[in-house]
DNA sequence: GCCACCTCCTTGACTGCTCAAGTATATGCA
DNA sequence: TGCATATACTTGAGCAGTCAAGGAGGTGGC
């Protein structure tokens, strides 16, 4: 009743997750050997975004009821002039399309942290606007984020260097981010 | 007719995104001022990850009429003892939950790229087992793929010590990665 | 053997996003 | 001035994922 196949059916996580694994010295790696694997690299970018976006939004939504990616089409507008962009704008700094931005948009209007301002010399454009109740909560909001990103980016396990190396080498990839810190404190 | 709130239109992009912006030494930061921002690193990751993705995105649907993540799971697979992982591994490993998994696995099972295989010692699970036809076109995404993460990472303007740095601090993040050096060329 | 509790997976409903199509408006050249 | 082309935005349809609920099955203590 036990085939060979299921001889092997541990119960147990059959996905050991490790690092580099055995090095094929011999193996059909395009890259020079000594050279780390771009795809490992990207992979692994992709993965701890994961887990790291899912931290921000458990404690954003827990306590202010956004996302992460709320939170940061904010921060955006917070750190535009006026409190205000083009959506156009608002849709290449946040990696999305201009029909995303609408949609992310959409729910913060209702809640009125967010309103939309015509444009006078161009009737194409809409802006999408920080209210003054959007800027007191994001001031919140942001309180929290600097927390849980203290808290995963622990001086006991990075330090300010790796820290610097991290953001530079992200920033290179195409990591932009809105400046922030000349938001007061809730 | 041009209101002083228009009068900052530029119609040009409202948004300079660019690194750390003025270093406000007084400013309310919470960190040693001496220390980078952690939220500002983990919001480069995030739209970092954007930016890749987004790319991988582009060369794996037209060639070969996948996403990152499909390639991804059938990845994992792939490094799987037998060619095959319980959902729920499958899950902890991509960072989605069980039914994010199902419904991951609904097309790639329409198409013939993965099968569903019983465990004969527990009838609650259900593996997902690499086809052989998924196996041939895995490999033949894992040859864009490369190419794709070598572009990306070009030796011109990413030096292996970079890479290594970023891969290292990509897994302290929680970033793995299947092993897939080990699957031969197509 | 019985049962409380846990695990695995699926499904309905919903959110967040892209693509494609469409409307309104702006731009530049003949 | 007229018009081809481009830009800004929205909306319908569809995909990818989460949450909550539920059904089936497994485990361990009494």
């Amino acid at each position: 009743m036990t085939s060979p196949a299921d001889a092997a059916d541990p119960t147990a996580p059959t996905s050991p997750m490790t690092g580099p694994g055995p090095d094929p010295a011999t193996g059909p790696n395009p890259m020079t050997d000594s050279r780390p694997d771009p795809l490992d690299t990207a992979l692994r970018l992709v993965r701890a975004q994961t887990a790291v976006v899912k931290r921000f939004d458990s404690s954003l939504s827990g306590l202010h009821g956004v996302s992460l990616s709320d939170f940061t089409l904010l921060l955006h507008l917070a750190q535009a002039p006026g409190g205000r962009m083009r959506r156009v704008d608002l849709a290449e700094a946040l990696g999305l399309t201009a029909s995303g931005v609408t949609r992310g948009l959409a729910p913060l209007e209702r809640i009125g942290l967010v309103t939309r301002e015509a444009a006078a010399r161009d009737a194409r454009v809409a802006y999408a606007a920080l209210t003054p109740t959007g800027r007191e909560r994001l001031a919140e909001m942001l309180h929290t984020a600097r927390q849980v990103a203290a808290e995963h980016f622990a001086p006991e396990q990075w330090s300010a260097e790796g820290l610097t190396q991290l953001s530079a080498l992200l920033t290179r990839l195409g990591g932009t981010a809105p400046e922030h810190r000349h938001i007061p404190r809730p």
